[in-house]
DNA sequence: ACATACTTGCTAAACAGCAAGCATGCAACT
DNA sequence: AGTTGCATGCTTGCTGTTTAGCAAGTATGT
């Protein structure tokens, strides 16, 4: 007892650690960023329902019981990996994008903003459109957020058409709050046949198209 | 022991059945639509991934084991359901909307054919599209039979477009395999949204704006 | 020394599916 | 026609598996 307890001792002061010695605070948040990129890959590959805390403390390389340590509960985890996801969205591809464009010209924007996370991102984007699919019923916790995040991203969109429409590069006979829906539609349901069948779409095509179609039907005369 | 089993003779000839005798087959016939019924329900409420067989069961009006023993497994029971409903959706609803229409007008009529299924049957239109989402990631049985619909779906409509534009009614630039995805899609997203959101979603403005910006993108000056 | 990161053993709940049993429909034979 | 024996529809008790979460333990940082 007493030899092996100095043997553990020589041991943690002896061996070098592998990486640069972290403070505790930096070991928890890179554990957490770790599950997090764990969970990203798992929910793009089988959906949230499917993935198991057991999966994704695996794929992290811990174990599995570091979720409950780290989040709490599934749904915690869940939580902070839409917020996380959001807020990129909304922060780091879309407002970017815009940078003070309404009209036709932050529609064409969005649209290449999404291209462009579908080319240098597809594990996110895949996994963000699956959280979206599934929040529609199975996961009681998830529908009131992308419920909120919908209603703001089409009242958003509606903001930009009409402020286009007010500019004059827009046809002023559109319904704004409509033609919003639509737009955020479109999105919805390209990558829908996307993520089905990434083989039989094209998704650039799509994309491409979606944008000849609005600068033919909405772009003032 | 004797006088009970006299009595269960005697109750069995004396109380008259609650409906109308029925055949074996008949009784087979009349379980399987009404468990393929609760299971619509069911999933149109909460998915299918959370719809259990005791609940499909119990909501038909039988007992936990009944799916078992009707369909052998949830999977079969599955097939049949998502084999049913893509059928009365292709003969029921659009083919006799399109009734030979092309270009715009059969685009037209298959909005319209959404739209009243929307008003006439949403239970089975939530349904439907709760298994498309559904579809996605969590049930492998499922995805290349939804793989399969939307390759036909959107060969179907690229064709209807195709002929559109060789008779003149549709503008000659249009890419029609790509319009056809758009199409399409811009269902999914609709009803996504819809689905999502009811409230702050009015479906019937959403396919008007859709037919007004079809109206102007596609057809031929 | 104490706190904090992480692990392992365990429990309880949910669920699909099976097998044995009960009850009703049906057909053959007297 | 009535009885008898089998098939079919349906139920109930059970099992194995999966999973979230907890509690007690170990190791590492401060």
């Amino acid at each position: 007892m007493q030899l092996e307890e100095s043997e553990k001792l020589a041991v943690s002061e002896e061996i070098p650690r592998a990486g640069p010695r972290l403070s505790q605070p930096e070991r928890t948040a890179r554990t957490r960023r770790r599950l997090l990129e764990a969970t990203l890959e798992l929910v793009a590959e089988r959906g949230y329902e499917r993935t198991s805390l057991a999966a994704i403390g695996e794929r992290a390389g811990y174990s599995r019981g570091v979720v409950n340590h780290c989040f709490g509960s599934k749904a915690a985890l869940l939580a902070e990996l839409v917020a996380f996801m959001f807020g990129r969205w909304d922060h780091a591809q879309l407002r970017p994008a815009l940078e003070g464009r309404v009209g036709v010209e932050a529609l064409v924007a969005t649209i290449n903003a999404v291209r462009r996370q579908a080319h240098e991102n597809p594990v996110e984007l895949r996994a963000f459109y699956a959280l979206l699919f599934e929040g529609l019923g199975p996961i009681p916790e998830l529908r009131p957020r992308f419920v909120d995040f919908h209603r703001r991203l089409r009242a958003e969109t509606a903001r930009l058409i009409a402020k286009g429409i007010e500019a004059g590069s827009l046809r002023p006979e559109i319904d704004a709050e409509a033609q919003a829906g639509l737009f955020v539609g479109a999105f919805r349901g390209a990558m829908y046949q996307w993520l089905l069948d990434p083989e039989a779409v094209d998704l650039d095509s799509l994309l491409d198209e979606q944008i000849r179609m609005i600068e033919c039907a909405l772009r003032a005369p």
